[in-house]
DNA sequence: AACTCGGGGCA
DNA sequence: TGCCCAGAGTT
């Protein structure tokens, strides 16, 4: 049983499948500085939003801006986020990005894309994270899980990650760019996986482009 | 373009 | 118990 729609009648069908589905999407991220948004994106790199609200939960309350970081040394602050993995490098880059801010931006988060990247830590996936959720700017951020899942559903081409962003940033509507990133890397992980995804029980199956080829 | 970091999740 | 990973930096 499938049905065809269109790109733009498929996302509100998934909006509303998603919602009902994963319910709080992005809880790592969400009532956060954009501070403590750059921070939390920076440490979710190869992680979930579960193993990331563990550390920040506690770090936040002492520690919100670039000079309260930089009160830690880099074993402090590896001490205080080692339950979560690549730790050494994490705190090395946050250690390093917040000396930049304070030396080039003035303390603040920047607000364009080629600043944020010369931050350390900061690739593409994060700066855009940050434009979107922080300065409602940007691209659409695209990662491995939303690569694959938007190929997938039939959102995206799956031709590269450039291409992706591109398709999906005009596609997705702005005020669901945030929860859609999210829902899309739930999905991902949940049933959308990489190998041997689980079709059978996924709610949306009856639109997935990839289910109808099977 | 391949390698490295790493604890946690899952088979 | 071993395999894989919600990226980015380094070589």
């Amino acid at each position: 049983m499938t049905i065809k729609l269109n790109k733009e009648e498929k996302v509100e069908k998934l909006v509303e499948l998603f919602s009902e589905n994963y319910p709080e999407p992005g809880t790592a991220l969400k009532h956060k500085s954009s501070f403590e948004l750059l921070i939390a994106t920076i440490l979710s790199a190869q992680t979930t939003d579960v193993q990331v609200n563990k550390v920040t939960k506690e770090l936040f309350k002492k520690y919100n801006t670039p000079q309260d970081l930089l009160k830690l040394s880099q074993k402090e602050l590896e001490k205080k986020i080692n339950s979560i993995g690549l730790y050494r490098n994490k705190a090395k880059y946050i250690l390093k990005t917040c000396r930049i801010l304070l030396d080039e931006f003035k303390g603040k988060v920047p607000e364009t894309r080629k600043e944020l990247l010369k931050l350390s830590g900061v690739g593409r996936k994060t700066a855009n994270v940050v434009l979107a959720n922080a300065f409602s700017k940007a691209a659409f951020p695209v990662d491995t899980h939303v690569f694959r899942v938007s190929e997938r559903l039939g959102l995206s081409s799956g031709k590269n990650v450039d291409q992706t962003e591109k398709e999906l940033t005009e596609l997705i509507p702005k005020k669901y760019w945030i929860d859609f990133h999210h829902w899309l890397i739930d999905h991902g992980r949940a049933i959308c996986k990489a190998q041997n995804p689980d079709c059978e029980n996924c709610f949306a199956s009856h639109l997935c482009r990839y289910y109808q080829n099977k």
